[in-house]
DNA sequence: CAGCTTCATGGAAACGTTTCCATATATAGG
DNA sequence: CCTATATATGGAAACGTTTCCATGAAGCTG
């Protein structure tokens, strides 16, 4: 593994000159760049990344915050992410602020130290929490898109309709004959999850069906399974709802195993209707009928969005981008 | 955001001081240093990673290489690697290779360039596979440690007892008046799978069971999901096994799935049994009984020993740890 | 063929740190 | 109080690149 110097001192020209010839600068003979390039495939030239950075003040490297890696929506849209970051040229640093704030604001200036060149998060930057360290991003001007979640200044934010799609799961359950409708509630801080429960409150208006309080069941997943031991709690005192709506896949899955477990049948007992459709809910018996994110499609437009904005900062500051959820029926409702 | 120069020009010391005051050098006077820090916080000091690094030829950073991050098995790896290794000091460089030999080998040699500390690999590093690119890091002397997977030279790999495991699972369903056996069969190409495969054969023998070459079904999971259509097509072709052995809980969960699918009822018709024990394999109904791997331990032994590595080179090339599966008992299995 | 332009090359500055060396000042010992 | 030692600080080199500037050679134009 050699330097340019190396190179420099093994073909006898300079090292402007080799480097010139490496980068493919047009000021250099044909000649003489062959016998360079040669030089350097021999001698396994490799250049310092960190030489090259300090000079160009661009590392090609994005970062992307996600809250945890276990919860099951990530690794879909990592992967994705990955493969579109890479054919733009860059790579992508990925990091688990495991929910925890002042994490990620280390990790978030760390970055700015390695010169990332922009933040695609999926974490705690939300209008209602407020991170000092992640708020000053968007204030420096610095590349930033919102993946999921929703940014602060209701900016660059890649979203479903999540206020759509939970109207579409109760008008779905509602043509089935199923009206006494359970809500599994995700984290309330998050708008994600509040625009998902106005979107049943909506459906449930709209097909003149009376709110009750009692079928708004907790289920924050991060903390432990709470929407496992809710659901079964709900159900050993007596709700039995005709549908549970998991305002998540991974509740949904959670409530499916709790309706199971205390002896009742999905769906001929009780329905049950996620939101997100990941990998694994297909594989689940009875597959979950769910309302579908388009991931790859988001990611896809996160990414190229951001490297926009890395190359342009013009363009940086554009609205948000809403994409339509559409169901997928299976056989978790009856 | 300043730079080093910035705070001495502010603070009116010399960037020299102002270094040793920022590194905790202990040549630099109480007074001075305080000065120096306050002028520091104040001004938003941020190091540039880059030039530090350019001195220090060292990154404090580690790759970990996987096939990819949607098979369910790496996320919980993801997770506990990742914080052993901050709580170590070092960051995660994560890579998915999309189980593409010759990206990996773009990945190392971009790592090497960033002058990555050392390697964590999940992936295509087996003893049956070649990739000159891998194999080139263990020549160099580069620090490096294979976790689940088999190292060519078979040393510094944290493994499970893979062959003990399969025998596990196979006793375990004879106890259970089990003898028509089916084996869902991984990528033959990788020793973990192998090792199974022969722990069954094992298993099998040692209970007096002869061995059956028509209840070897393929399962090679990252290619589509065959495990899935295959165990169907296996069923439907009239080989009704009394339980299926999938060689992960991933196949196991497929072939769940297609024994629903067909009409046959986990596990009174058919029992089902995996291996592995992911954070999914207890939320399926019926839970899947599987052979759990410690990967909590095995994340963090891998860690630990690469930094141990990077830190002592003379620590290349130990044994191989092999860490114990234990079963867990849930109701797949009748 | 003189005067321009174009092109190939070498040399050196610059990027932002850390660290070594030299110097200046303070402290201690006799 | 003088010398020897310890401590604090500044200045400069070094890390491996890229890029700018200067120089010289070669090719073109009239």
């Amino acid at each position: 593994m050699s330097g340019i110097t190396d190179i420099a001192r093994i073909s006898g020209f300079s090292v402007g000159t080799v480097s010139r010839a490496l980068s493919g600068n047009k000021h250099v003979d044909a000649k003489t760049r062959s016998i360079i390039l040669k030089c350097a495939e021999e001698n396994n030239y490799s250049p310092n990344y960190f030489a090259q950075n300090l000079k160009a003040k661009k590392s090609d490297t994005i970062a992307y915050l996600i809250p945890d890696i276990e919860n099951m929506i990530y690794p879909p849209l990592v992967s994705v992410i990955e493969k579109e970051a890479r054919k733009l040229g860059y790579s992508l640093l990925l990091c688990n602020t495991f929910n925890d704030l002042e994490l990620a604001g280390k990790y978030i200036s760390q970055f700015k130290s390695r010169n990332v060149d922009g933040f695609l998060i999926s974490t705690a930057f939300d209008a209602t929490l407020n991170n000092e360290n992640i708020l000053s991003l968007k204030k420096e001007g610095y590349p930033t898109v919102c993946l999921l979640r929703h940014s602060p200044d209701n900016k660059d934010s890649i979203l479903v309709d999540n206020f759509q799609g939970a109207e579409m799961a109760v008008d779905y359950l509602v043509s089935k004959g199923l009206k006494k409708i359970a809500f599994i509630a995700g984290d309330s801080n998050l708008t994600l999850y509040k625009e998902r429960f106005n979107g049943y409150i909506s459906g449930l208006e709209k097909n003149g069906i009376s709110f009750d309080e009692q079928l708004i069941w907790q289920g924050i997943r991060d903390i432990e399974r709470i929407a496992f031991s809710e659901v079964k709690k709900k159900l050993k005192a007596g709700y039995i709802p005709d549908a549970i709506f998991g305002s998540s896949d991974p509740l949904a899955i959670d409530a499916m195993k709790a309706v199971f477990d205390v002896g009742y049948h999905v769906p001929n007992d009780i329905s049950v209707i996620g939101f997100d459709n990941l990998p694994i809910s297909e594989m689940l018996n009875p597959g979950l009928t769910t309302i579908e994110q388009p991931f790859a499609k988001m990611g896809r437009e996160a990414v190229t969005r951001l490297i926009r904005q890395i190359e342009d900062k013009a363009t940086i500051g554009q609205p948000n981008e809403v994409f339509d959820p559409n169901i997928v029926i299976r056989h978790s409702v009856k």
